[in-house]
This record gives C-alpha cells, structure tokens and sequence, in this order.
DNA sequence: GCCAACGTTGGC
DNA sequence: GCCAACGTTGGC
C-alpha cells in the first residue's frame, strides 16, 4: 500500500494510540478491487512511501478490519466526498492497518529494481501507479529479505 | 518542473 | 462503444 509520506508516514501509524489507521482516500476501483476482494484480517501488508526523498518500501503493517466504508465519501468538506456514493449503497470500501515494524532503512525502489525474484511484482509494471496492489508470496519473501540485511 | 503512463470523462 | 481531451500519479 503505497502512502506519500509527508500526508501519511509509517512513522504516524506507528504513532497513533492504537497503532491503526483506516486506509481512507482511495478513489482508484482497482486499488479498491483488491482492498475489497483479496484483503482478509491478519494479512501482511507492505508500506511503500512514494513523493518523497527516500521512494521505497518503509516497512511492514498487517490488516486489522476489512469492509471498512470510508467515511470521507459522505464528507462534503473532505477532499475525497463523492458525491454519487450513498450510505445505502457506499462506493469506497476499504480496510484497516494496524503497523508491525519499520525497516532499519527504507528498501529503496531504485534496489528493488535491481532484485531477482520480482518478475510478477505489480510495482514495477503499468506505470507504477497503483496505489493498492497485490504482492505474491515470492515478491512478499524476497522484499522483506532484502530490508532486512 | 518535466514527462510518461496511465485513468476518467463526455460527446457522438 | 469509441475515442479525443483532460486530469492525475509518481519517478526523476
């Protein structure tokens, strides 16, 4: 799950009285697919920080709720309302993250690229920009070997 | 700030 | 349903 650091770091999950956040503000529906569809409590999740000095994965959250509605798509006020989602029928659903642990150093994108063992990572393909994506059980073993040497 | 790679919108 | 125009994302 990828995260602009200077709005929502690792470091502020962490930081919360609970260590959890609700993943709000995605307006992507195949970010949102894979939230919805795939996501199950207790799964791993990778924390990448995007827009930033450091790009690259910063460490490591797990899901702690699913079908979670995001409350910003009723918020008029909210940079993220929707205008044409209802409570009867919410368009935005998403999870939330609780944080396990920050990297000593964050894995940067410019190593990943190089890594061996990423050929199926959504990361380094279509551009780059999906804010949600999946990570195989390989890509998952391979990243979080390489953040942790 | 630039630019490539998308996703979204809306006219037809 | 097509497609041009436009907006957004994100690395550099």
């Amino acid at each position: 799950m990828k995260t602009e650091p200077d709005v929502f770091s690792i470091d502020d999950l962490a930081s919360r009285p609970d260590q959890k956040e609700i993943w709000d503000g995605v307006r992507n529906y195949q970010a949102r697919n894979f939230m919805r569809d795939d996501m199950r409590v207790g799964d791993p999740v990778l924390i990448y920080h995007s827009s930033c000095k450091t790009v690259g994965i910063a460490g490591l959250a797990k899901v702690s709720q699913i079908d979670v509605v995001d409350p910003t798509q009723f918020d008029p006020e909210s940079h993220y309302y929707d205008p044409k989602s209802s409570p009867e029928s919410p368009r935005w659903i998403t999870v939330e993250i609780e944080y396990d642990r920050t990297f000593d150093q964050v894995l940067p994108l410019s190593t990943i690229k190089t890594l061996d063992g990423l050929d199926d990572f959504v990361l380094l393909k279509r551009g780059n920009r999906l804010s949600v994506m999946p990570v195989s059980d390989g890509a998952f073993s391979v990243l979080v070997k390489a953040a942790s040497i």
